[in-house]
RNA sequence: GCCGGGGUGGCGGAAUGGCAGACGCAGUAGACUCAAAAUCUACCGAGUGCAAGCUCGUGGGGGUUCAAGUCCCCCCUCCGGCACCA
């Protein structure tokens, strides 16, 4: 009978659920194991990466069920965002219906894959037992000063039609439509992630080496950026003013010849003022300029460098010379101070700058064996280490020493303070759109901004309303959402319409996948504590800046606030590789899709679950093939087959035959194979996570069976063994076809929570080890020999060999290196 | 520009410093069949040889070692991240 792959799915599909095979629940007497997958965002159908993921989470969640740990393993939806509003203007529904309808779709095909997820902790996040606690989070972070309303120039997207926070551009472009942001002033929320900078970047090497991967890390802390070097003041007496720099190099104060300012910059506003008509005029025609440019233009290292130089000079703090005051288009006004200390010798965009504006150049480091560079000749600036010059009493220090001495020095004058900066900017939370979490607060004429009173939440997000396209938020347009009385005053009050980023649900959707059903809470600590922090998160590296900072921060916050007792949210992160066919990336708009439905119903849940492990390590790219596809499926009717065509005669011989009875060699070996395969699957799924090493190791079992032509008690009930090992072993991969054979030959408990193979170190042993001959450092000769031997009696043996002997016949032997069991290598002349 | 990670047959990929190419795909030949599909068996890095074998071979060049895909140095190249961050 050939192998009904739809038939045995589903039964057993539904047997598992019908028995709660995969549900879990905090025991403290057990030792648990979270293992979570990035949860997918609702766009209407699971795509190749999706089910890349969750095959790799489930088969580490089944695999170590079977190795008796407290699994928790649960699925959810990141269900709010722009998307479901494009979809609703599109297609004439609504956000929320659309989205339910998707979630159920998805649902259906997750079930159809086989994975075991305990779906009675499943997270929804647009649903409002889910995002009240958003709202609550949001209210204690209020509390404790995290978060703050800010008016600032901030990333704005035109086609999405909302701001962005920094991680969510990528290149000057949005991360969701790639569309180049510009920047606007505006009050928005943001959090202060930028207080939990310096502890965001210490734990990386503290907590996440070695569980994440080093490109991970190293990405996070680039983000993070944090550098040292002091901040100083120059004076600008005509305008009362003090403008700060920040600078990583003040060994090279000596060499300042101007100060530049952002156009953002407050100062720019004072001095126009000051300025007649003419050149206010001129000031603000640049200023107008450099805004219009986008974040690329702007931001490109490559970009020409726009100056317009005004009429103040600042003090120089050492020097007490007058320095030119200047307005940059290079000088970004969210980093340190939003201007600098120009330097033109030692930072080649200063130098750039000079040059096309005759500034003078001043050198003041030297190359530790060269000459001291010619400020009107040099060609670029001297950005390397080296030694100090023209720079009076410290003449002759070494970079490295300079830095620090300087320091000292100017920190003891008052001409600087040591200060750390760091690139990590804080989160810009609110969103100028309708599907979102309503950030819970109200404005009052006479109050303010006020928040809503907790027992207030959650503040309902209106889902019976129609999108259209027209540029802001539908909820403006629904008065009797936005009107409102103040809590405090009771007087009419509107409420804040901005909703917030959806990376807020996501940092923090594990936790509540711990307790689902808390309603008086967003969890039960006790719950978290126990299968927090996760010890397996899956996902891809893109979110490596993105949600994984995020979470972090969270993972932070909830500990400050007592209601954890962990500081970071993933102890192992493992990040899979692309979906890539025909060279690039699967995608809609390079139509080189794979719909996994489509194949699944072609090849069954089991074949797509093993092809896509096989086909690569979990952390490559993966290239698609049908042919690949057919190979995987190939392998499994031949175990199919096996199972069938033998069935009789396993199921009568079921007895373990230890590896004493067995005499015949050929028999031996073949046990050997068994818990060899055992031994070494196990490793690759415990230690490295080499999911295609382990099922090409069960295909070289699945060749032996068939290659093993032995038909004696104890080969026959040999076979049983390596059957049994065989389907329990390919389980976590192929739980559906092995589930099935394993009850056809008998068996009464699931295999899914049947306890994995241990290997038998008896049967391990070998009589027999196969001497690789080399004779200087070359394969001459293979020599079977008793394992075991001692260096002496190895190399006598090898040296008596007649075939080695006649290959080192009338030479010296130098040297003999002998690995026993395993080699000899004669060096002879 | 800075920082990471790679480069192994026709392809995806294996190899605690100890037999390079496990396993799979593709390919070749054969068996079964009227035929095909499916299945099974064998072969399958290059060169050379009737053969046993021998020589070469893990991007290139040097080095360490009895022994290097693996360790060290230099170079080429591809991919990824960041990018006027003071």
């Amino acid at each position: 009978m050939p192998y009904d792959f739809n038939a045995v799915e589903n039964k057993w599909q539904s047997i598992w659920q019908e028995n709660k095979c995969f549900e879990s629940h905090t025991d403290n007497s057990k030792e648990k194991f979270f293992c979570l997958e990035m949860f997918p965002y609702p766009s209407g159908a699971l795509h190749m990466g999706h089910i890349r993921n969750y095959s790799i989470g489930d088969v580490i969640a089944r695999f170590l069920r079977k190795n008796n740990k407290n699994v928790l393993y649960s699925i959810g939806f990141d269900s709010f965002g722009m998307p479901a509003e494009n979809a609703a203007i599109k297609f004439k529904t609504k956000p929320h219906d659309w989205t339910l309808k998707n979630i159920d779709y998805m649902t259906q095909q997750l079930k159809r894959m086989g994975y075991s997820y305990d779906w009675n902790r499943e997270a929804i996040t647009c649903l409002p037992e889910y995002y009240r606690w958003n709202q609550w989070f949001f209210l204690q972070m209020y509390k404790r000063g995290l978060v703050y309303q800010k008016e600032a120039p901030v990333n704005w997207c035109d086609t999405c039609g909302t701001v962005l926070a920094n991680e969510q551009v990528e290149n000057g472009c949005c991360w969701r439509c790639h569309n180049p942001v510009t920047k606007k002033n505006l009050k928005q929320w943001f959090i202060k992630i930028t207080d939990y900078a310096q502890e965001l970047l210490d734990d990386i090497d503290k907590d996440l080496d070695p569980g994440w991967p080093r490109r991970v890390r190293i990405m996070q802390t680039n983000w993070i950026g944090r550098s040292e070097g002091a901040r100083l003041k120059f004076k600008v007496p005509e305008l009362n003013y003090d403008i700060e720099a920040f600078t990583t190099r003040f060994d090279t104060i000596y060499g300042v010849t101007f100060i530049a300012l952002a156009p953002e910059h407050e100062l720019v506003k004072i001095m126009r003022d000051k300025l007649n008509h003419d050149e206010a005029e001129k000031l603000n025609e640049f200023v107008q300029k450099v805004s219009a440019q986008s974040s690329i233009e702007r931001s490109d290292a490559g970009a020409e460098k726009l100056g317009f130089k005004t009429p103040f000079y600042g003090i120089h703090p050492v020097t007490g010379k007058q320095i030119p005051i200047w307005i940059a288009n290079y000088i970004l006004i969210d980093y340190g101070t939003g201007a600098i200390m120009g330097v033109p010798s030692g930072d080649q965009r200063d130098f750039e700058f000079c040059r096309k504006y005759n500034i003078p150049v001043i050198p003041v480091i030297k190359p530790v064996d060269g000459e001291i560079f010619d400020g009107e000749t040099m060609t670029h600036a001297y950005e390397e280490y080296g030694i100090v010059c023209n720079s009076g009493e410290f003449d002759g220090l070494k970079t490295e020493d300079a830095i620090k001495i300087m320091i000292d020095w100017g920190e003891k004058n008052n001409y600087c303070k040591r200060e750390v900066n760091f690139k990590l900017r804080d989160w810009l939370i609110s969103r100028q759109r309708y599907w979102g979490t309503p950030i819970p607060f109200v404005y009052c004429d006479d109050c303010g901004v006020v928040p809503v009173p907790e027992e207030n939440l959650p503040v309902l997000l209106p889902e019976d309303v129609e999108v259209k396209e027209v540029g802001h938020s539908p909820l403006l347009d629904l008065p009797d959402w936005l009107n409102t009385t103040c809590p405090k005053c009771g007087k009419p009050a509107r409420r804040e319409a901005d909703t917030m980023d959806t990376f807020f649900c996501s940092s923090w959707y594990f936790d509540r996948y711990c307790s689902p059903h808390d309603d008086k809470n967003a969890f039960e600590s006790s719950d978290v504590n126990y299968w927090m922090p996760v010890d397996q998160y899956i996902g891809g590296i893109e979110h490596a800046c993105l949600h994984l900072i995020y979470a972090r921060f969270f993972a932070k916050f909830l500990n400050d606030i007592g209601m954890t007792n962990f500081r970071e949210p993933f102890k192992n992160l493992l990040t899979q590789g692309m979906v890539i066919k025909d060279g690039a990336k699967m995608s809609k708009s390079l139509g080189n899709t794979v719909d996994p439905t489509e194949i699944v119903s072609k090849y069954g849940a089991d074949t797509v679950r093993l092809f896509i492990l096989f086909a690569a390590p979990p952390n490559n790219d993966l290239e698609w093939s049908e042919r690949g596809v057919e190979g995987v499926n190939r392998f499994l009717g031949r175990v199919w087959r096996y199972v069938e065509d033998n069935l009789e005669s396993l199921k009568a011989n079921n007895k373990i035959i230890p590896v004493g009875e067995i005499k015949n060699e050929a028999e031996r070996e073949f046990k050997r194979k068994i818990h060899d395969t055992v031994k070494n699957v196990t490793r690759d799924l415990i230690d490295e996570k080499q999911f295609n090493t382990a099922i090409a190791r069960l295909m070289e079992l699945t060749n032996a069976i068939y290659t093993f032509n032995f038909d004696d008690d104890v080969a026959n009930n040999l076979k049983r063994e390596a059957v049994d090992v065989l389907l329990n072993c390919l389980s976590p991969f192929c739980p559906h076809m092995t589930e099935e054979l394993w009850q056809m030959l008998g068996h009464e408990e699931f295999l899914c929570v049947t306890a994995w193979p241990v290997a038998d170190e008896k049967a391990l042993v070998r009589e027999n080890a196969v001497i690789v001959v080399q004779i200087n450092g070359k394969v001459r000769e293979k020599v079977n020999l008793p394992a075991g031997l001692s260096t002496q009696d190895l190399e006598h043996e090898i040296l008596n060999n007649d075939a080695v002997k006649s290959r080192i016949d009338g030479k010296n032997i130098i040297k003999i290196i002998s690995v026993p069991d395993k080699l000899v290598n004669i060096v002879v002349k």
